[in-house]
DNA sequence: TTGCAAAATGCAAGGGCTTACAATATATGT
DNA sequence: ACATATATTGTAAGCCCTTGCATTTTGCAA
């Protein structure tokens, strides 16, 4: 008689074990509902039969997956990965699996990740920022999908974030800049549609500018996408239409490090002729030479707690309270006092 | 009379559109097997109920979740975070979802993440590098798991690689390093254990040292840690051990840039003094100053590959034929003639 | 002991989908 | 018009687990 060797079941296991297979599953999902000694049989036979429950099933069954989904612009920008992994490495404390997708920052496709992996089972998705369309926070509350929002912070929102004021963040530094005796300055921004942190970087720029009594208005900006190249593409474009200025705040650091290798290229001295600031502090802004002065994202808090929040809301339904952290200014090498 | 409103279910479309379950499921999943009026009316439903099948009774009844696991040392590393974007783009392409865990090179992480990613029914697995227990071998064949290694080509093994051979690439950087009059060489290293890269990298230089009529002893190696940090610190060891050291290899970029660094606060002059080399080819390395010299691994096609390879696999079985990718020599600016 | 509450276990009903096989409709050749 | 092959659709049997409820066992006070 061959038997074929079939991946085990829990009827298998409770064969094995000689109990019902409700016992062994409870033995699997809530151990302290068992009496000892069965469960020590009951492991032992999963253990011998190597058993390892069907996913399928299990999601089936319970109706929840034990998945979290993660949608983020791209995986290539380090600020990203580094809170993802903070993100995953806390859910899997609390027994869960991170779903990543990445959208390029695209808003179609991001709403084509949404749909996937809610269809994927997720059991809960955590978002960067706030805007996008109303359909899709529709979707998902027809899903009864949980969300949160991570990477920004808006107390006013009917859905919780956890993150920081990227527009409080961005006046920082550009009343720093302007402390250090700059006037004309430049923006180069990541695109701002459909981007509620560009967005709020530019007003916080503007806000510093109004503060201390300069004219908004006379802020070159410039937009463009992301990437070290564009950013470098960006700088000269600022030099070309705008050469009297003195700092070029940009909107991230690969913006920044790009803008600060063109202005290398182009003989152009920072921070003696120029300065140039960056946002997020990642390894590339802290390498960069000079080193670039930019904003400090807690990327690793944001993960870890948006983690926990979403693990729990999940778990037993702890509400998530609306949490800002806050990000702070690093001053290196790249801003300098105005030449004069 | 009130009614609940339920996610509908496959039988509520196939009510919706007046045909059985049957053919509702095949319009999904197969339809050109369904005549086109019939698909027209249930994709109308479909659409009429924005209806979205359930992942878990799918993958229960289907015995597949067309869902693959990759699993790499960190995100951290830009190198593995492009080389995933490009496995996602290329999964997403042929349907399946990706499935990431990280381990931060720890083997009993990655063992307890291949055995989670399975658990949560991951159709095949891509995994970093060939080095692994037996054990883990004989659960993914126990488990009927296919596996892909990547990052890494090993022509003799009988598993599958889609990847560069990291010990022939490390050779030419030595071989060039040696060309340039460099004889007394350091590498700072990655972990070996349980890393078969490392080790590829740490023979490549061997290879190239006894070509050369260099004694592969005289080497000096020094193993580290991943991380920026940690390929300063080593850099310092090295020029305190070795200070007649001329040219540090080291094992992957961020040691380099590391190393760099260092150099640079010891006032040691880069390449003048000692020339510095990387690995990877990561934003970092063309972003330091001075541009790491390094080795472009192309972690783009590799990702693509493995994709494409992994999605085929599943869908109709065809077998994964190993493929080596070739890995080139990057010469910026921090590798120069030896000082004499 | 006996009785009773609490703890432990078992029974069995789904959960929503896929797919082998059966049944029916349509097309083709004669 | 008929027989046969082919394309389309339907029927219903699982897939493997969780969980509400029923049943049995255990622990403990009386």
């Amino acid at each position: 008689m061959t038997q074929i060797s079939q991946t085990p079941t829990l009827q298998d296991v409770a064969a094995a074990a000689g109990v019902s297979t409700a016992t062994v599953s409870r033995c699997l999902n809530f151990p302290d509902q068992v009496a000892e000694r069965t469960r020590t049989k009951v492991m032992h036979a999963v253990k011998a039969l190597s058993y390892s429950p069907n996913f399928g099933a299990r999601a089936m069954a319970a109706r929840r997956t034990n998945t979290i989904g993660a949608i983020i612009p791209t995986m290539e920008n380090a600020v990203f990965a580094r809170g993802l992994e903070a993100f995953q490495a806390e859910l899997l404390e609390h027994g869960f699996t991170m779903l990543v997708a990445s959208t390029s920052y695209r808003p179609d496709i991001e709403e084509q990740q949404i749909r996937a992996l809610v269809a994927r089972g997720a059991d809960a998705l955590l978002l960067i920022g706030h805007e996008r369309s109303p359909e899709v926070y529709q979707f998902l509350e027809a899903q009864r999908i949980p969300t949160l929002i991570t990477w920004a912070f808006d107390g006013q929102s009917i859905r919780p974030s956890i993150g920081f004021d990227n527009r409080k963040a961005m006046r920082l530094m550009a009343l720093k800049v302007i402390e250090l005796g700059h006037s004309n300055l430049a923006f180069i921004s990541a695109e701002t549609s459909q981007n509620d942190r560009a967005k709020a970087r530019h007003w916080g720029i503007e806000d510093a500018m109004a503060t201390s009594g300069l004219n908004p208005r006379d802020l070159h900006v410039l937009e463009t996408t992301y990437g070290i190249e564009q950013g470098a593409t960006a700088f000269e474009q600022v030099m070309k239409v705008a050469p009297q200025t003195t700092a070029v705040i940009c909107g991230n650091d690969v913006l920044g490090v790009g803008a600060l290798r063109r202005a290398r290229e182009m003989g152009v001295k920072v921070p003696q002729d120029v300065s140039i600031t960056g946002f997020d502090d990642i390894e590339l802004a802290e390498i960069a030479y000079p080193a670039l002065t930019t904003v400090h994202v807690p990327h690793r808090e944001m993960g870890r707690r948006a983690g926990e929040a979403l693990a729990k809301l999940v778990t037993d339904g702890t509400l998530i309270e609306a949490t800002e952290l806050e990000a702070h200014l690093v001053l290196r090498e790249t801003l300098a006092p105005a030449r004069s």
